[in-house]
DNA sequence: ATTCTAACA
DNA sequence: TGTTAGAA
């Protein structure tokens, strides 16, 4: 499974989100309003958040601590997404655990002890 | 114990 | 944005 894909799974509650970004479950749902994340559900209805997601919303955090608005924060989204579709797309390469627990190491460095999430992240550097 | 939605002294 | 009530 490709790396792009990984980043998509399902993998975290906003509790868990709540610790990973330092933002408040009040923000994260409000920014999901607008539309600046779209979490899966649980049957329940309880919001799943991917890598992608949690990136995302560090992204946000780190904008509004620059001092931008909701407004200049989906500025920013909308400049990001222009030039990424001006870059070209390396070709799709599946990756093996090796590499995924490389980027994994990358994503949650300077965290302190990420080992209360190896629930979740079971899930995430498993999947052929 | 957590999370969800809706509402606002 | 915080907080809270009531339900899941």
């Amino acid at each position: 499974m490709e790396l792009e894909d990984r980043r998509q799974l399902p993998l975290f509650s906003i509790g868990t989100v709540q610790k990973l970004t330092g933002l408040s479950a009040r923000q994260i749902r409000y920014y999901e309003e607008h539309d600046l994340i779209h979490p899966a559900r649980t049957a329940g209805k309880q919001r799943q958040f991917s890598f992608a997601d949690v990136e995302r919303l560090m992204l946000i955090r780190q904008w509004l601590d620059e001092g931008h608005n909701m407004a200049g924060v989906k500025r920013n989204f909308a400049e990001q997404e222009r030039k990424q579709k001006t870059s070209k797309s390396m070709p799709k390469q599946d990756v093996s655990d090796a590499e995924v627990y490389k980027w994994l190491e990358r994503e949650l460095i300077d965290r302190q002890g990420y080992g209360e999430f190896q629930g979740d992240l079971s899930r995430f550097y498993r999947n052929r």
